[in-house]
DNA sequence: ATACAGTGTGCTGTATACAGCATTCAGTAT
DNA sequence: ATACTGAATGCTGTATACAGCACACTGTAT
């Protein structure tokens, strides 16, 4: 942890200082796409701590502040643990993921999104080539919903939206890599992009709540869950 | 802040044990609540603390608890301070509770409105009476809407709601106590509740959208706002 | 008068210490 | 063997200490 902060004193090299706690937290985000902790998986401070290199403290401050994004429970004299992850949750979640982006596109300036439809098109149909690099294909997803909705200027919503995502990224992982499935995506993404190439934005909303409920049956299928409520 | 802890030893009393951070929250939402902190003022861990009768550790776990409510912001080197409030913010809050809300009262089982709508209906009217104590038409709108959107079970979604609500209360406080505007808040109430009666969902939802958005103009009016995005 | 550098002060961010709590283990009674 | 009680241990939540930073003020140069 220590040896990742920049060397005071460089010359001509902006200096960022980023309290430990915010440092902390992208560390432990990372550790958990890479799937290094459980759902449910108690955490001990001390250990933690040690691990990274830093006091309790600011690891403490960074906990917290992962508590309120719901990747991280809390329980007096039980301390932090990993949120546990169930169907249920994926559910409610992907419901209000879906209604925030739709909700995004419809803000988006009629202007910007015909501007960008024919690179989204464009970049759908990049993803169903064969000769994409799978490292790169795993990415795809959020990027190419991040510049769909690059036109909405409601911050907190967009603020709120990557929030929201951050939690389900513990869920997507389990279908990473899986080459057919993430094609199938590509071709949704192509059904929006089409729609909006063609000034269709209640289509395009349209699709764009099918592409989150088709991804999330996929998922729920991969956990083993029942389709029902 | 100590005094207002359970006394531990008391027979056939539950103890329920709260981090301080917790409490600390709670006390500094009511008294933001009463308009004892002004937006963009900057704290002072170390008096807040003292006056708060605790250590600065809890206090700033409270204040880290809060920032991702969009309650307090945090900078390096500068500590924490109560988030600003600004007219375009309200918007956007706006925006994004109406559809949140709308989204929950679609979720809810059709039996259970139909059981509520009388219910709703009847505390409606019963706000627009004359002689409902002020103190108590303060309180009415959240209590409504969280009867409205009793039937939901996304948890997470009420969960959100009730967290975005906390960050738009700080512009409500400029509207309470005006008893015309709430009167046209019981008045958009009906209609949602008749619509529910009639089991016209749809009316029902456009109706819920029209009283966040009438209900924006009222607030951005008062705030001295313009009209315009 | 203005601009710049240095110093002092108060505050912030983090490390460490300590008291209390939750859990586990050992001993004793039935 | 099982159940209960008390002690030990590890961990959590909070208090305190300390180093570094941000800002205001003072003195000096132009």
């Amino acid at each position: 942890m220590r040896d990742e902060q920049c060397e005071k004193g460089d010359i001509g090299m902006a200096i960022e200082r980023r309290p430990l706690r915010e440092q902390i937290k992208d560390v432990l985000l990372e550790r958990l796409g890479r799937g290094e902790f459980n759902p449910d998986q108690p955490i001990n401070e001390v250990h933690l701590a040690a691990d990274l290199g830093v006091s309790r403290t600011p690891l403490r401050e960074a906990l917290i502040g992962l508590e309120r994004e719901g990747i991280i429970i809390s329980e007096r004299g039980k301390g932090f643990r990993f949120a546990p992850m169930s169907p249920q949750e994926f559910r409610d979640l992907t419901t209000i993921v879906a209604t925030l982006e739709s909700l995004a596109l419809e803000l988006s300036p009629p202007e910007h999104l015909k501007r960008i439809a024919p690179e989204l098109l464009e970049e759908a149909h990049a993803f169903s080539a064969p000769q994409a690099e799978l490292s790169v294909i795993e990415r795809y997803d959020d990027e190419w919903h991040d510049r769909l909705l690059s036109g909405c200027r409601n911050d907190r919503l967009m603020d709120l939206i990557t929030t929201l995502k951050l939690t389900m990224h513990r869920y997507e992982r389990v279908v990473v890599g899986d080459r057919q499935v993430l094609e199938r995506s590509a071709a949704e993404h192509e059904k929006i992009a089409e729609c909006l190439v063609g000034a269709d934005l209640p289509g395009a909303v349209a699709a764009l709540k099918a592409n989150w409920e088709s991804g999330m049956h996929r998922i729920l299928e991969k956990l083993g869950a029942p389709e029902g409520a």
